[in-house]
DNA sequence: CCGTATGCTGAGAATGGTTCTCGTTCTAGC
DNA sequence: GCTAGAACGAGAACCATTCTCAGCATACGG
C-alpha cells in the first residue's frame, strides 16, 4: 500500500491528450478500474472516447510503465497507476477481491534479482493471496451446478 | 520453485475418478497447463472428459486447495498442483511468461498475517513480475494498429 | 430386483471482456 | 490549403470459459 510520487512522464514519451486523460482518471480513482469502467467515465468527458481507444491507450500506458494491470477471476482486467503498490486477497469461490495492506516484497527484490532477469526490464509486480472468504467457507458443500 | 510433498487428499474430500485423473495429469506435467490443454490430454484417456467437466473439476480442485491457478495476459488460465511454488516473469508487450526461480515470500508470511486475513482462509499465493522482455524493448516504437 | 432421488456428465449454445478491422478524422509539416 | 501518417471509433470478430439441460450412473428403500 505504499504510495509514492508519480513517476515523471519522460521526455521520450509524449502522451497525447487521451492517454493523459486516462491516466488522470486512474490517478484520481481510489480503487482499480476496469476497462469498461474507464470507458464509462471517459465518455462523459469533453474528450469523447471509444472503447477501442481506451484499451489501446491502456496497453500503451502499461508498456510505458505508468499503469499496472491485474486480471480478476472473472476475466476482466483492472488497472491502477503504477505508483500505487496494492496487493490483494482474492476468493477462489466467489471471486471477491479486496486490498491487502502488506507488500511481502523486500524493497530491493526487483533490483537484487538482476542476474535472473536476463535483459528483462521490470515495470511492476503483482502479489496475491488466493483462498476462501468467510462466507464461501460456510457454504462449503459447493453446489456444483 | 520450492517443491514439497503432495498435500494429502483429506478424508473430507473423496475425489471422484475424474478429478483424480485431472490432478494426476497436472502433477505429471512439468509446466502449468491450460484448461484446453488439460482437456486434450484427458480426452485421450480411457476416461472420456468433456470440456465442461474439466473446468468444473478444476474449480473443485482449486477450492479444495489442491490446485493453483493463474491468468495469462491473453486471458487463459493455467493450472498447476498447489505444491509447486512457481512464480513468473511476464512481458506486458508480447505476453510471454516464464518461470522465475525465486519466491519473495518469507516462508511464514501467510501465517504471520493472520490478523489481516479476518477469517479468510489462504490456499496459495501468486507473485509475478511484469515488464518488457528483451525483444519487446527493441521493437519499442509500438506499432499501434 | 425394481423404482426413485441425487448427483455427475457432456454437447452445444450463450456469455462477455477484449481485440481486430477498416473507413474516417485529426495533426503536423509544408 | 494540401498531403502523409498517426490516432480514432463503431461494430464485428474472437475465444476461453460458463451455462443449459437432457441423459446416465450410483445409492438406497422397499
Amino acid at each position: 500500500m505504499a504510495q509514492q510520487a508519480h513517476p515523471p512522464i519522460s521526455d521520450a514519451m509524449a502522451l497525447g491528450p487521451r492517454p493523459r486523460a486516462l491516466l488522470g482518471v486512474l490517478r484520481e480513482a481510489t480503487a482499480e478500474l476496469s476497462g469498461q469502467e474507464l470507458h464509462e467515465r471517459l465518455t462523459q468527458t469533453s474528450l469523447r472516447h471509444g472503447l477501442a481507444t481506451v484499451y489501446r491507450n491502456l496497453r500503451l500506458l502499461q508498456r510505458s510503465g505508468l499503469v499496472r494491470c491485474r486480471k480478476l477471476p472473472n476475466g476482466e482486467s483492472v488497472y491502477a497507476p503504477i505508483e500505487r503498490d496494492d496487493h490483494h486477497l482474492t476468493c477462489v469461490g466467489c471471486g471477491h477481491s479486496e486490498p491487502l495492506p502488506i507488500c511481502p516484497v523486500g524493497t530491493g527484490v526487483l533490483g537484487l534479482s538482476q542476474v535472473l532477469l536476463q535483459g528483462f526490464k521490470p515495470l511492476f509486480h503483482t502479489f496475491e493471496i488466493h483462498g476462501l472468504c468467510r462466507s464461501c467457507q460456510q457454504s462449503e458443500p459447493l453446489p456444483q451446478d
